[in-house]
RNA sequence: GGUCCCAUGGUCAAGCGGUUAAGACAUCGCCCUUUCACGGCGGUAACAGGGGUUCGAUUCCCCUUGGGACUACCA
């Protein structure tokens, strides 16, 4: 077979060799040890929390090595492309401070860099060159087999054949010996065709493979003619992986462990094309709970997987970055705890040091650090964030927040600052429900029923005569100390020793004038909020909790 | 079905042949605070099972089991 006249068949119009593309993105001029690495989202929906995850390793890795991380979109399936998905991939990650050095930018913005496009729609005449290369190598062939499966198609044959043989059937490449006057006739008559890989691996020859996370592998050669270009023209994510990170010159690449079955596939085209690979790292895959299986966090199910999600709840960039920190590096929060307000940068991160089994995402782990990270903000840092928060997510709030911006501040300010602030809010969202008693008039609870005495009424009844909002804390304390006390409630040690003797204790008597005042069994600090407040509101509320006793 | 990956408490995880098997989150209790928290102290809770190798296995090897990924002209 004439493989030349082959590659001009398939490709007449492609003149340019691979090595004009060679040339004209050379190495580029970095310090030694930089690596360059790259994130490739396509743009089929939003920005997934991996995607967070490996754009944070590669960010880390750039910075420290003097490197270069740059944003490349890889749209080679129009069927499934989204308008708009690449603009807030770049936004997102620029949003969580993971703002590549490169690439595509956005919003119709110019790109930045030497080696665009960065998108890969617009790449096609530079694949065209590597294919027919491959062509003319003898390393691809024309493929005019009409199969064109949805997804669904075929997990259906698969399940069928399942059950019916125990084996799934490889489909033979029964173009793959085409000859040339076949391949002619074909052409001419317009019948589409893609272009295959004519695999030379054999799955029983195995190589050793080094993945920075996973370590030393030993890997199956690829046996299977894969797709190199379908039969729109378009290649899938293989080619388009080998040629743009040669051209590129991406040094590692950081990917999801689904690619790590195709790896084999992916060095057989590098060695084809006669093109060193880069070093890989496959990370693990974030998974949830469902049903009692753990699974990939999903796209389609899983609300938390979009990282516009964190946004809309209100949780502080900080918080999520460090929660992805401390998923990839588990020694991350040794070191945050032993330096609270060191700069992230200042972490010594390791690749090597990334798990390999696939983290569940825990809110409860996220919600804990958040509550630490905006625990050390300031109350007027705070009220800024929740207003910025308020005016997109939460625009009645946000009204309320800019008419009443120092009370706001001032209840912030409560139990906060200091060594051991009060840790209370993880996300925004949480913020107006959690102080609604600043906020609104009416508050409702429910009254529990060891409340319910006469003692309690007697209490409340003489507390609300005789609360002096002028009062400091400790005199606040004595005050409500010495009412209960007459009314039958005990020292906090003398109720525990005796419950029943009493009507509660000081604690009960205090918790009984907090529910009245906020509605709520835990607050900050009591008596800061009634000065707050203030003392005809606090009364008026009392007076409520008072009738709602009888 | 095939190929591959993974396996320490509820969750995230240290550990790399000899440890009372760290730590964090969650949970429970106590202390502090004559309130709520914060904080401090402590408790419950783990090496999936079975074989090897070894003087000795959580650690190395094999099998089983369990979970996951891939097996598309999707990425």
């Amino acid at each position: 077979m004439d493989y030349n006249k082959l590659a001009d068949l398939l490709y007449p119009n492609v003149d340019k060799n691979i090595d004009y593309y060679l040339t004209k993105y050379p190495k580029r001029n970095l310090p030694t040890g930089a690596e360059v690495m790259r994130l490739g989202p396509s743009p089929t929906g939003y920005l997934h929390i991996g995607h967070l995850y490996s754009a944070l390793i590669s960010r880390i890795v750039t910075n420290k090595t003097g490197g270069v991380f740059y944003l490349r979109l890889e749209d080679t399936d129009q069927k499934r492309y989204i308008k708009g998905a690449g603009d807030v991939a770049y936004n997102m990650l620029c949003y969580y401070g993971v703002t590549p050095d490169e690439g595509y930018t956005g919003d119709g913005k110019p790109q930045i860099g030497d080696y665009g496009s960065y998108v890969q729609s617009q790449r096609l005449e530079i694949y065209n060159s590597f294919a027919k290369e491959l062509v003319k190598n003898g390393k691809a062939f024309p493929c005019f087999c009409e199969r064109s499966e949805s997804k669904q198609d075929i997990l259906d044959r698969r399940e069928k054949e399942l059950a019916e043989s125990e084996t799934i059937t490889e489909h033979d490449e029964a173009c793959r010996n085409l000859s040339i006057e076949q391949i002619e006739e074909n052409l001419k008559n317009g019948k589409p065709w893609a272009l295959k890989l004519r695999s030379t691996g054999d799955p029983n020859i195995t190589h050793d493979f080094v993945d920075l996370i996973k370590g030393k592998r030993t890997i199956r050669e690829n046996g299977k003619d894969i797709v190199l270009v379908k039969s729109d023209g378009i290649p899938p994510y293989a080619l388009a992986h080998v040629v743009d990170d040669t051209l590129m010159g991406t040094t590692i690449v950081v990917r999801g462990e689904e690619w790590y079955p195709s790896v084999a596939a992916h060095l057989e085209i590098f060695k084809a094309l006669n093109l060193k690979p880069p070093k890989y790292a496959h990370t693990p895959v974030i998974s949830k709970i469902d049903n009692g299986n753990k699974r990939k966090l999903s796209k389609r199910k899983d609300p938390e997987a979009d990282v516009r999600y964190y946004i809309e709840q209100g949780y502080p960039i900080d918080s999520v970055i460090e929660y992805v920190l401390n998923l990839l590096n588990s020694d991350f929060e040794n070191w945050r705890a032993k330096n609270p307000h060191a700069d992230i940068s200042e972490f010594d991160f390791s690749i090597k040091k990334i798990g390999s089994n696939n983290p569940m995402f825990d809110f409860d782990k996220l919600n804990n650090i958040s509550k630490t990270v905006i625990s050390k903000y300031s109350a007027e840092k705070v009220y800024e964030n929740l207003l910025n928060w308020a005016k997109v997510y939460n625009k009645e709030f946000a009204e309320v927040l800019e008419n009443n911006k120092q009370k706001t501040i001032a209840m912030l300010s409560i139990d906060r600052g200091g060594d051991r602030p009060r840790k209370d809010i993880y996300a925004w969202s949480m913020v107006q429900e959690l102080y609604n008693y600043i906020f609104e008039d009416n508050i409702s609870y429910t009254i529990d029923d060891k409340y319910k005495s006469q003692n309690a009424k007697n209490f409340l009844a003489e507390y609300i005569k005789k609360y002096d909002i002028s009062l400091n804390k400790e005199e606040w304390f004595a005050q409500i100390k010495q009412i209960a006390l007459s009314h039958n409630f005990a020292d906090n040690k003398d109720y525990k020793a005796n419950p029943a003797a009493f009507a509660g204790s000081i604690a009960d008597a205090c918790n009984l004038v907090r529910l009245g005042v906020t509605g709520k069994t835990t607050t900050p600090d009591l008596c800061s909020i009634m000065q707050l407040l203030g003392e005809t509101t606090v009364k008026a509320r009392l007076q409520t909790t008072l009738e709602k006793l009888i």
